[in-house]
DNA sequence: ATCATAACGCTTTTT
DNA sequence: GCGTTATGAT
């Protein structure tokens, strides 16, 4: 045998055996498991199973190393062992133990994987699954967030760019107060330029790798004096942070790119380390996020993202959905695998979806399919107004549970987090439980920045911010004057508040307050010895009591929920050191500082799910519902006109109908409050596209708003009109301006003409006290009769199974009256 | 220093 | 409509 065909040979039968390992995927998810060398391109559509793809490629890389993916025999091979490899072929079943040997070419050990994530959610399933798969071996490989990748890279090395090791990290309103402050010093109005938006600025600049200096060179050469104003306040800002030894979200990544672009030798040392990188939701990556990834994968080559374009929805926060649809170009070489097949949602949902994102230009082109039957039809409600759209999806829910649905099988998904009150409400009055994510989060509030504020200060001598927050808090008799010249004479000597602190004995404007200070001082300076000397938790109880905050806290109603905040951060301080070895102080801010709420979202309770569907991406329930499909507000008002923002809308609706495995519920109000104004919007163009085949509409609509007549029931429901009108209408005003600034006419005659009898058969009547048999739950009594809109929602005992609440319109059809 | 009132302004927001 | 924020008065 010559000697290229013992390669072929030989590779072929490596391939085929390592092959059987992943026996559970299917042909796409093995062909991609198994490309582990140079650049991958994995488009993986929703629900395809990506992440359990990218757990079986990394247990290949590690088990076999390139085995999978590589042409030629190892130099060591024999025909006996060729022979071996062929006979575990015919065999059929999977290779033992000591074929395996002959199968690995450089296995790679798991420290030398590099898997980015977006979300901590994200990382930590990624490691359990990886934990799962290969045991205390997992624990090695970098699974972890961008920002907590940055941030241990930083911890090493960024000294090379004059921070210490130390360092702090600021959130988003920890950077939007310095930028306040630093605005208003530089005597810029607000109201002409929010610090928001020149944080925005700055991080596009920092985006673009652009340093303060080049940002105002680039600056001078525009004409917008508001540009330039940012650069200074750019300039500024930065040199702040770096003075209170600090760095925000977006210097996490920039500096890391700027450690690595600067310094060979720091770049050199990671490419060599890492062998294999791996991106999770590349779509969501910018400009800056790629320059990371390809330097760090820039040695060996071996990079693999996995996104899908159609779910690229963080445009607006910087995300270039070009770094996926120019993958190709950009990576010499790189091979592309297209997951389309869905296991997640039934086949007249993803038909939905699939209508939807084809109206999108400029597209990868993917169709998900499925092979789990056509399932439910998405169905439409059209709704008179919110109140009564919230109570249609209560009493959906109600009726699914009543069905055998747990409340977690079900998930609410709305545009904007100010439409989740009313659905509240409802939820509420029907006693459903519910969480709401997303809003006011856990880290954001006072009392939490206050006590992490005392952490940080302790930690990080130079915080000049937290070190103010906390200073007179609780009150200490230091006044606004007195930080004023702190801050003043910490400015002009360049050193933090703290030294000021310390000499202000020897300042004389400091003299009269100087005593107060000593004892804030010394206070800090204790709290820093004890740090060091003692476990976390014990530290933390020290600190809440020396500080005297907590005893401060008083026991007003609002002051009862902040203490249970304080401690239930103490929780969150022993689950770290639990699972942490070597907890530090240090390594609990880091956690805290890259931590969301949307991390804690466990099923563990039983509850409905309500969130904006940004938050939903990545999430799956047996039902959703999308609330408030409306143009104007879903696509929002402000993309209307404009065709990338249209697109982003388009991309979030797939997201949002994507997340239902079985039942989804699209619905809309004629009328709406919102902003303290009523509006009549038309149901979503995106519900248009739609083409009957997959969706359920209503034929008919009602006109008069129903009224409620006590606390549960609905007044009863008023005549019907033809939904006909609504398409003419379109066609009348083609681009028309949003329907807030022209309401929509509509037919309404007021008084309304008697009810028209509803069109299709007329339902079961039911009242209380009638005695009725259902199909599956047997005889029961009926209780309550809440009339709903053209339904019922009726409450009904049954013998045995006890009080189940039912939709009239859908279990009409198991009733039978007795 | 702390409270009260007016005034604004408002998508989404993985870290 | 509501919640946050700035300002002024006690």
């Amino acid at each position: 045998m010559d000697r290229s065909e013992f390669e072929r040979r030989y590779a072929a039968a490596r391939k085929e055996l390592i092959s059987r390992d992943f026996a559970g995927l299917n042909d796409m998810q093995k062909k991609a498991a198994l490309t582990t060398e140079g650049p991958l391109l994995l488009l993986a559509g929703a629900g395809s199973g990506k992440t359990t793809v990218l757990i079986n490629r990394i247990v290949n890389i590690i088990r076999y190393g390139r085995g999978s993916d590589c042409a030629t025999a190892p130099s060591w091979a024999t025909e006996d062992e060729l022979a071996e490899l062929e006979a575990a072929v015919e065999r059929g079943a999977r290779a033992t133990e000591e074929e395996r040997e002959l199968l690995r070419v450089e296995p790679a050990e798991p420290w030398r994987i590099l898997a980015i994530t977006f979300t901590n959610k994200a990382a930590d399933e990624l490691k359990s699954r990886l934990f799962s798969a290969l045991g205390e071996k997992a624990e090695d490989i970098w699974a972890m967030t961008f920002h907590s990748a940055c941030v241990r890279i930083l911890r090493r090395h960024i000294e090379a760019l004059g921070y210490t090791k130390s360092f702090t990290i600021y959130d988003a309103s920890d950077a939007q107060a310095v930028m306040k402050r630093v605005l208003k010093e530089m005597n810029v109005d607000e109201k002409m330029l929010p610090a928001k938006n020149v944080l925005g600025m700055i991080g596009r600049a920092k985006d673009a790798l652009q340093s303060p200096e080049e940002y105002a060179e680039a600056a001078e050469k525009g004409y917008d004096p508001r540009v330039k104003k940012a650069a200074a306040a750019y300039k500024e800002y930065q040199a702040r942070l770096k003075n209170a030894d600090a760095v925000d979200f977006d210097d996490i990544i920039y500096l890391t790119v700027r450690l690595l672009t600067e310094n060979k030798d720091v770049c050199e040392y990671y490419q060599n380390y890492f062998k294999y990188v791996l991106v999770d939701e590349y779509q969501d990556t910018s400009l800056l996020q790629y320059r990371l990834v390809s330097l760090l994968a820039g040695g060996r080559g071996n990079i693999c993202v996995v996104g899908d374009d159609d779910q690229s929805i963080y445009r607006f926060r910087g995300a270039t959905i070009e770094n996926i649809l120019s993958f190709e170009e950009t990576f010499k070489n790189a091979r592309s695998i297209k997951l389309e097949q869905n296991y997640r949602s039934t086949g007249h949902i993803l038909g939905a979806a699939n209508a939807v994102i084809k109206n999108n230009k400029g597209r990868k082109g993917k169709e998900l399919w499925t092979d789990l039957g056509d399932g439910e039809k998405p169905r439409l409600y059209v709704a008179d107004n919110e109140d009564e759209e919230a109570m249609y999806i209560a009493a959906k829910v109600l009726e699914g549970v009543a069905g055998g649905d747990n409340f977690r099988d079900f998930a609410v998904l709305y545009r904007m987090n100010a439409q989740s009150n009313r659905l509240e409400y409802a939820f509420k009055r029907q006693g459903i439980p519910y969480r709401v994510i997303g809003g006011v989060r856990f880290f954001d509030r006072a009392e939490i920045k206050d006590v992490t504020s005392y952490l940080c200060a302790v930690q990080n001598p130079a915080d000049d911010l937290r070190l103010m927050r906390i200073i007179n808090n609780p009150p200490r008799g230091i006044g606004t004057t007195t930080l004023e010249t702190l801050r003043q004479k910490a400015s002009e000597a360049g050193k933090p508040v703290f030294s000021v602190i310390l000499d202000s004995a020897h300042i004389p404007e400091l003299k009269r307050a100087s005593a107060k200070l000593m004892d804030f001082a010394r206070l800090i300076v204790e709290l820093r010895a004890k740090s060091a000397s003692m476990p976390l938790d014990e530290f933390y109880d020290l600190m809440l009591d020396k500080t005297g905050y907590l005893a401060a806290l008083g026991d007003g109603d609002e002051n009862i929920a902040r203490v249970e905040n304080i401690k239930e951060l103490k929780s969150n301080i022993v689950s770290y050191m639990n699972g942490d070895e070597g907890p530090t102080l240090a390594g609990f801010l880091d956690e805290i500082a890259l931590y969301t709420d949307l991390d804690s979202l466990e099923d563990k309770d039983n509850s409905v799910i309500m969130m904006t569907m940004h938050a939903a991406k990545g999430l799956e329930f047996p039902w959703v519902f999308v609330a408030g499909m409306e143009d104007g507000i879903f696509p929002s008002i402000r993309s209307i006109g404009e065709e990338e923002e249209m697109e982003e809308e388009r991309r979030l609706c797939y997201v949002a109908l994507t997340r239902a495995k079985k039942h989804l519920i699209l619905t809309a109000a004629r009328q709406r409050m919102l902003y303290g104004k009523t509006a009549s919007n038309m149901v979503s163009r995106f519900v248009d596209e739609i083409p009957d085949e997959h969706i359920d509409k209503p034929e008919e609509r009602r006109t008069r708003r129903s009224r409620y007549e006590d606390d549960d029931i609905f007044g009863e429901w008023q005549s019907r009109f033809p939904l006909g009108e609504r398409r003419s209408q379109r066609e009348a005003y083609p681009e028309r301006q949003s329907s807030w600034e022209r309401p929509t006419p509509r037919p309404t005659p007021r008084p309304a003409p008697r009810p028209a009898a509803p069109a299709g058969k007329p339902l079961l009547s039911l009242s209380v006290g009638d005695r009725i048999r259902h199909k599956s739950f047997g005889a029961g009594e009926v209780v309550k009769v809440v009339p709903m809109p053209g339904d019922a929602l009726v409450t009904v005992n049954f013998e045995g199974t006890g009080e189940k609440r039912l939709m009239l319109k859908t279990a009409g059809a198991f009733i039978t009256k007795e």
